[in-house]
DNA sequence: GCCATAAAGGGTTGAAAGAA
DNA sequence: TTCTTTCAACCCTTTATGGC
């Protein structure tokens, strides 16, 4: 029924795609194929990929996006059969019912990994279910999800019954694929961020101090005072994060902005009143040379002021025609003028301007790709690598609008891309918005600034090179040794593996989602009861957040179950949150419904006797699959976003 | 084109629940 | 009683849609 294929970033996703397609446009001469994306650039980058390598006719495409009006989309629905689209314009349509559900043969899933939670992927796939079974779904992703629930998530919103895997180790695609290196570059705090950094912990290590030797005799209205203190800390704590990963501008803006922010009175009081605090940002604030995040145009190759192009004129000079060997990092005249807010992007310098050098030896074309998690190290790391214009030409990439700070319009996105791949630009430097997707061409060089957490980010970034050059570099910035994603999660990744290859090992006969009835099943619920009879004891439990919970009875919860036993009165609510802003919980009818016409009592739980005989199992929907597809307890309890209770009758 | 809104992802913390 | 796990509330990022 649907197909979910895994494939290294760079093995031409969107030639399966493309393909896929194409059959399906000849099979069903009537039917309507889906191209579906998440944003408007990735669409419009396959339709042009899709014309090369199919050839298929411009009289029966479309690009469906919000940009079109409904009107205009209702004719196309009418009068096109291939659909290139946003998932949300798709979902709004088929509610609105000008697209048939009916006519649809093929929906082709561009980065899967997306079809999470209440996405329109799975608003999409879930109304097409509701009017068709008679429809295929290909899911194309390289990087399908951080864990296993993760992936196992996608696999049941996308209702997904078979899994290609194809990693650079696979026998069919080693032949084809380039040598990837990783590099990981260690680069110590520095002496002048560590003096910041000590200076700053030892103001939230007094404050804890104080706390814990006075907190006990303490009245109620200073504990609530205490409390607020705990909040700032947190507060505290992410600026000082931002420091040594990102450096001192980062650092002051957060802590500015926190005291300009109209909603932090209490911390802008408490802070405000702390002269070593005032004395510590205004000492770094001072430091910084003044950027505008807004200055850059895509329009104008670089927009720099003319005093600071005299200086980059004399840089030049010196950079232009730089010996092998020769220093590269600015003197500390032209360093005041740039000074860099973390040892990283001295270190980035070097590693930039080395690569250019290297390849100018070689008489070669590069491009690089710089990433960095917040736009202001991005809007930083152009001001110093402009300095080098033009052996380096930076351009910032970052995404759209921000609560009152400006950005790129996907328009503007489209046009630095083009000049990126033109020659325009030759080093990219970006937000995670140049993470998915896009078509960037040769890449000979990945600088992840700042170490990514998420092992999908990663993924991605590194994917954006090694397409089609050999002997490309990836370089990975940090303050810590072992801070790599491989290093940090090595037994993690290796178990993603494992599952996922289980899975596409199975052939057509595996189900992955239990959404889907297993082979040889009537009901679709016996393969999952042979596995159940072992686990009989689960029983359904809450805890603080007062939601449905699942538990082994074995080891665990046994005052829950004397309390239920006992019709104890449950002091806390079946649902914390009311109806209208999500449809993420459980609905009084649905409960209603799932205790069988016995409306439990918000605050009472239902006698678990009453239902014992007739109920084995009551779960999460979403820890399901956890417990059928690995046997093992459930680890843990699930975030209520996902709650929605199922009863299963064996 | 701008802005508000809603959706998604990632992370952190302390508090509270539960296990040992 | 202590330790571990989970969760709400914050942090941050991104996107698309729709109204003006």
């Amino acid at each position: 029924i649907a197909l979910l294929s895994l494939i290294l970033l760079g093995l031409g996703k969107t030639f399966i795609a493309a393909v896929v397609m194409f059959n399906f446009y000849r099979w069903y001469p009537l039917g309507k194929i889906l191209f579906l994306a998440p944003t408007k650039p990735l669409v419009h980058q396959q339709i042009d990929s899709c014309y090369k390598v199919t050839g298929i006719s411009e009289e029966d495409t479309v690009e469906l996006t919000g940009q079109m009006k409904a009107e205009q989309r209702d004719i196309a629905w009418k009068q096109k059969r291939l659909f290139f689209a946003t998932p949300q314009v798709v979902s709004n349509d088929l509610a609105r019912g000008t697209c048939d559900a009916k006519s649809v043969r093929c929906v082709v899933i561009d980065e899967a990994h997306k079809a999470l939670g209440q996405q329109s992927y799975c608003q999409v796939i879930k109304s097409l279910n509701m009017s068709s079974s008679d429809f295929r779904v290909l899911a194309l992703s390289a990087t399908p999800g951080r864990d296993m629930a993760a992936i196992q998530k996608v696999l049941n919103n996308l209702r997904i019954s078979k899994l290609e895997l194809r990693s650079e180790n696979s026998l069919d695609v080693a032949p084809y694929t380039q040598d990837r290196s990783l590099e990981t570059v260690v680069v110590p705090l520095g002496e002048r961020l560590n003096q910041i950094k000590d200076k700053y912990l030892s103001l939230i290590v007094i404050r804890d101090q104080f706390r814990k030797n006075q907190a006990k005799t303490m009245s109620k209205n200073t504990v609530n005072i205490v409390e607020s203190d705990f909040a700032i800390a947190m507060t505290l704590y992410h600026a000082l994060e931002l420091l040594c990963i990102h450096g001192a501008r980062s650092f002051a803006t957060f802590l500015d902005e926190k005291l300009n922010d109209k909603q932090s009175n209490l911390l802008k009081s408490r802070l405000m009143h702390n002269p070593s605090f005032i004395s510590l940002l205004d000492e770094v604030k001072q430091q910084l040379m003044p950027i505008d995040v807004q200055e850059q145009d895509p329009d104008i190759s670089f927009s720099v002021s003319i005093d600071s192009a005299v200086i980059l004129k004399s840089v030049h000079h010196s950079r232009l025609n730089f010996a092998p060997g020769s220093q590269v990092a600015l003197n500390r005249s032209e360093r005041e003028q740039y000074i860099c807010t973390h040892p990283k992007m001295e270190k980035l310098e070097q590693v930039v301007l080395a690569h250019f050098q290297s390849c100018k030896n070689k008489g070669v074309h590069t491009r690089v790709m710089v990433f960095a998690e917040y736009r202001e190290t991005v809007v930083e790391i152009c001001h110093i690598l402009q300095q080098y214009y033009p052996v380096v030409k930076p351009m910032k990439f970052i995404g759209q609008v921000r609560q009152g700070k400006g950005g790129f319009s996907q328009k503007q996105q489209i046009e630095v891309m083009k000049k990126f791949c033109n020659g325009g630009y030759n080093t990219l430097v970006s937000t995670c918005v140049g993470e998915e997707g896009l078509d960037i061409g040769e890449v000979d060089l990945i600088v992840c600034f700042d170490s990514s957490s998420s092992s999908v980010r990663t993924k991605q970034r590194i994917g954006r090179t090694g397409r089609v050059k050999p002997e490309c570099i990836k370089l990975h910035m940090t303050i810590k040794p072992k801070e790599t994603p491989e290093e940090q999660k090595p037994k993690t990744n290796q178990d993603l593996r494992l599952f996922m290859t289980k899975r596409s090992s199975g052939g057509g006969s595996k189900c992955c989602s239990p959404a889907l009835p297993p082979d040889g099943s009537d009901t679709g619920n016996s393969v999952l009861a042979d596995k159940a009879v072992s686990m009989v004891g689960i029983l359904v439990c809450r805890n603080s957040a007062s939601t449905l919970r699942v538990r082994l009875v074995n080891g665990c919860t046994r005052g829950i179950l004397a309390k239920m036993c006992q019709h104890q009165p449950v002091q806390r609510p079946y649902l914390r949150r009311s109806m209208e802003t999500s449809n993420c919980y459980s609905t009084p009818e649905e409960l209603s419904e799932f205790w069988e016409g016995s409306v439990p009592m918000f605050g009472k739980l239902p006698h678990i006797d009453m239902f014992w005989d007739r109920i084995q199992i009551i779960s999460t929907l979403s820890a399901l699959p956890e417990i059928f597809s690995t046997g093992e307890p459930i680890k843990s309890q699930n975030r209520p976003s996902q709650i929605s209770a199922v009863c299963m009758r064996i």
